[in-house]
DNA sequence: GAGTGGTCTAGACCACACG
DNA sequence: GTGTGGTCTAGACCACTCC
């Protein structure tokens, strides 16, 4: 059980700014009284607040004081890794999931390269369809280093690897770089995702990295081109 | 001229990453080290060292220390607000921009609703193609709110309006939520884009807002297919 | 001038990695 | 145990907004 206090103040403040205690477009409590309410330093209180307005709950205006921004304008989570069963999930649509291919294969030149791995290391390959009103819009291809995923099932595949990893295995994810474009199908295309008449489908590729900057999976998601629906929520540095 | 000590740190590390005189994959001094160093405070030296795990060029590990990151596996730049004008001379191709219309407009009821303006505001309307090698691939249409962006010429437009906008005007853009998806084209993406023979186009929508929250700037930006690319580099929250 | 958030300091203790 | 980064404190001064 982590004790972290600055992390415990955003948590509440998310909860109040969620449940209306905090309304939007009103005034928090400056710095100084959140001080005294929370009994604590003000850096503290300091670190909350970044961390608000960094994930958009609020904003920081120096001289004025930090202010409840609106999230109703922002219906979709303030995040880019969304997995397929939240976003399912989301829309209340009934899903599947299809695992079509699952093994563990010795990594070609492409995936050595791109998962920073060997020939002699070996790779998990998962090939998944997903399936929404009948119809399967999504081919995921997922590539993980064996030596950070020692074991991996089919039962899995068909759930959320992506919770398998971070809840069983407690890996911890760190970052990860998207890129996005369009492409004319594969064959392999053809064959897992309901393609229709669509000519095209829009290619998602996933470099999802560790804590300690190790890349150990790349994902691939294609999907039919009319389902396709990116969101996105990006601050400006400096 | 600001004065902050923990911007001055981040950029001396910044160059040096870039530079080689910090190498990829190689431990960083420690804070304590760095506290010397630079005649600094750890808390100080430890905002700099955030900012640098947060914009992608280290990584750093509790227990063991900070590492740098091989960036050139990030080709691109770390950021989701990238303007074309950015991008084509990144990719060293000639480029250009055409202004086809300009114009103040009242807004309807689509963009009252997108920009938080009554009807009785004015709103400037840009719609610009974006050419390179000879073929315009981009149709980009942008509404700014006249209340922040009194003024406003053909000839900016034919620039890059983002420069003018923070650099002349020193409006400070503060996030941007930014949506992608697929659709086909309408009639104006016919007359702005050469099509060839593509029956969709990929649709970039922006929502650009200032430091106050104020929505100022709504921006669709319509690609043809096989031009588009989008990356981006994200980081996990907590 | 009073109140706000932004930066900075010089300490302290903790959790974790490693030998 | 030693060294690392993570959290926290109780101050201080500054830059900005508003009255």
């Amino acid at each position: 059980m982590k004790n972290n206090k600055y992390l415990t103040i955003y948590e509440e403040m998310v909860e109040q700014i969620k449940n209306g205690t905090l309304k939007p477009n009103t005034k928090l409590p400056s710095e100084n009284d959140l001080v005294e309410q929370y009994d604590t330093s003000r850096e503290t209180v300091r670190k909350a607040l970044t961390m608000l307005s960094q994930n958009g709950y609020i904003q920081k205006v120096r001289g004025k004081g930090s202010f409840v921004l609106d999230m109703t304008k922002f219906d979709f989570p303030i995040s880019g890794l969304v997995s397929f069963k939240e976003l399912a999930q989301k829309m209340g649509k009934p899903w599947k999931t299809i695992v079509n291919e699952f093994e563990l294969i010795k990594p070609d030149d492409y995936l050595q390269k791109h998962l920073s791995v060997t020939g002699k290391d070996s790779v998990w390959k998962v090939l998944r369809s997903r399936e929404m009103d009948g119809e399967r819009i999504i081919l995921d291809k997922d590539y993980f280093n064996k030596k950070y995923v020692p074991i991996l099932t089919k039962e899995i595949c068909e759930g959320s690897i992506y919770e398998y990893l971070e809840e069983d295995l407690q890996l911890k994810i760190s970052f990860a770089k998207k890129e996005i474009y369009v492409e004319e199908p594969t064959e392999e295309d053809c064959r897992y995702i309901d393609l229709q008449d669509y000519n095209h489908v829009v290619v998602v590729k996933n470099f999802v990295y560790l804590e300690d900057a190790s890349l150990f999976q790349y994902t691939e998601s294609r999907h039919r081109l009319d389902k396709f629906r990116f969101v996105d929520f990006a601050r400006r540095g400096h």
